[in-house]
DNA sequence: TATGAATGAGCCTTCATTCAT
DNA sequence: CATGAATGAAGGCTCATTCAT
């Protein structure tokens, strides 16, 4: 779990997605740590199934088999707790593990695309958990900032990978990297969330197609140098 | 208001964005028209400073300075008046009625930017009735259903603009002409949440150049086309 | 309509089912009779259909297709109306008009059997109205009066008849008459009640045949007197 | 508290006169018990105060020292609570435990004078409470039930108890112990009703000797038969 | 006399959080 | 650490009645 601050493979910082300062402590003992976990996965569970305004924190001791005053021991509120569901999936958003290519046998083109299928597959697992993101997120300013983070993560890596392309000549250099990742990630994050949340139901094949195919065009990508070989860092992952 | 079914220029219709068949039927009266004037102004008001959520009816009724049963002369329920106010602002959003240019005196891109200006400026003016949508889109499935005709309206428009270019060999025929527009129209419409809801401060200026050269570089419009009349539907406005 | 005090056959004064003093005296223009008719009747329609508690003054104004502010023109309140309602049914209850027999033609049990079967009839005609007097009767004190007149008017006759029939040695001498005649009047209302009321199906000849019989052994009217000729006031007729 | 099924003397199941079907279940805890049986008495106070309808949630917590939200701990609803407190009194109602008489050592007459006054006691130790029924039984179907189960089960006593002197011959055999038994019962408790309800004021004694004579007549119970021994079930007590 | 908009007091219910056991 | 009963503020909604037009 992505609960310390990290680094990117070229070592600039990455910011917690949360503010993972927890006002309780982790427990220490095995069973402690059973009973967090069961309440967190019971949250997801209930979260899920009832949206975050709708849950109610006895449904979730309920499915945890644990009292409610369990609870209390390990969050301070259903807030701390949405937290630490939203924490679990981090890893898996920003870090799919999947489709990464080296820089070294891949093209500029073969990057962004798997990229981007690796955020659409990544966004589909987590689907029902963006759209708890989504909801708290136009309620409480707090998960906006959250969701903000996750979006600037995803925009800064792609503004680095825009200016590495600008810099070698390959794209168009009228463009200014940050507004055009910003742009272009959350087009892709908007198509992810049309999808999988609002079941638009368009085939994942011509999901990766269209926006690959638009990323390429709108970065006046050269065709000689969609195959190029495309050295530092990755490019194309959406916020 | 558009309380009844139009049609674009073009002939086609244009659904409505909410449904507009009322449990309780519009006042004869001029003082009842009046009262559920005033009752949709102050909620205007209260939900843009309290948040949908948050706001109580009889914040609005005291606003309105109307009795909390008079209220419920005019509307069922919270949710109601809502989907009113909601129709108060939809013509100026899909009809900003500034910046239209006839296709004769203006190129594709011409039209493409005064659209996406006129947009990202009606954006602005109702900005923070786009986060009360927001908001209860996250909670009630009837309002992500109005959010996606409004979406809905602009790609189909776009689609149809993006279609025409292809036709007369202007932009990239290998392109979906849907999906295209519902990406490219999504990509404006987050920048516009980004900018003016979650307060980004990027320049309007700035706004309006960058999405433009990024969808006449997403469609390959080639640099002669850019200043070509454009005869048919406008085009560029995002959902 | 019984709106008047009334005398019975032997000249006894009836008292007025229900406070007849109307606040609003009765229209005196054709026009005004008839609107006024038009609201009694649906307030029956709606009361019999929704109860009294549960009928909305604008669901009776509006099946009378006049306005709301109408029925104050008619009516001081939602009680009134109902009391008029009642008024209605009074002369059917009190005087059903079937099953009369002369005292010279008819025994002392044709008279019973007679004057039960119209009861029981009459209350099934009614039996809608008779749940909504149970229901307010339950609630209102001015209407468990009414209800409480209109069992005494019964109650009273009977004790008369049993008298008589004491008198004349006929019947058990030992029997209070005014006790017994509420005892036994308040077996059929209840038998009345219970089957067209609360549904419970019995046929309307075992209801007279079961009332009859037992009220004949109850006041254990000797075989012989039984075909007797009975004289004067009915007797019987439940409350 | 009659919680669960019970059975008559001779074996027969009473069914339970409420859905004791609670969906929220007892509590465990002393502590729990006690704040459930002080809301339930403080309901009995309010209801038979204020009546049912009147009634309202926080002057039953306020009289029971709790709050509002205890209420809901305990009971769903105010339809709920008096579920609880009626069942308090069917034990009461049921079987009043007092001038039972051994069917070896009394006449069937001295039966059913003991049992008449013993349901004439009962049902004025409850009189508040059986008008509060009355009440709701108006209104609410559901307490329309309850009422209904409970007459059945004096009923079927009583019929039964009927059937048993017509096999012994000692009374009319041509009576139907079913539509006899309803017919009778319902006659006993509508003077109870009058009287302990409506508070017609006749003397205990006066119910007791009318009611008595009236069934035993009604029954025919020849002379001699009224001093036999009455072996089997217990009759005349009324519904 | 007819209209129908305006009135407003009143109460049931929820559920995150606390704390005594 | 675990338990689960206790807390209590807060607000949406109804509908009989009034009264200006």
């Amino acid at each position: 779990m992505s609960t310390s601050s990290e680094r990117e493979p070229d070592g600039t910082e990455v910011p917690p997605l949360a503010d993972v300062t927890h006002l309780k402590t982790l427990p220490t003992s095995a069973r402690g740590q059973r009973t967090r976990a069961a309440l967190v996965a019971a949250a997801r569970r209930v979260f899920e199934r009832d949206g975050y305004l709708d849950a109610r924190l006895t449904d979730i001791t309920a499915d945890a088999k644990c009292s409610t005053g369990s609870f209390y021991t390990y969050f301070a509120s259903k807030e701390e707790i949405l937290q630490a569901v939203i924490e679990t999936a981090q890893d898996d958003m920003l870090h799919p593990g999947a489709g990464r290519l080296s820089a070294e046998e891949a093209s500029p083109e073969a990057i962004i695309r798997a990229s981007n299928r690796a955020y659409f597959e990544a966004y589909k697992r987590n689907a029902k958990l963006m759209m708890i993101l989504e909801q708290v997120a136009g309620v409480d300013p707090k998960f906006r900032e959250v969701r903000r983070r996750r979006s600037q993560t995803f925009a800064h890596r792609n503004a680095k990978g825009i200016a590495a392309l600008q810099e070698r000549g390959l794209v168009d250099a009228g463009l200014d990297p940050v507004l055009t990742s910003l742009a272009l990630s959350g087009m892709v994050s908007r198509m992810a969330y049309y999808t999988f949340c609002l079941g638009d139901e368009v085939p994942m094949d011509d999901l990766v197609d269209i926006c690959t195919r638009l990323w390429v065009n709108a970065l006046q990508m050269s065709p000689e140098a969609r195959d190029d070989a495309w050295p530092s860092p990755r490019c194309g992952t959406p916020q």
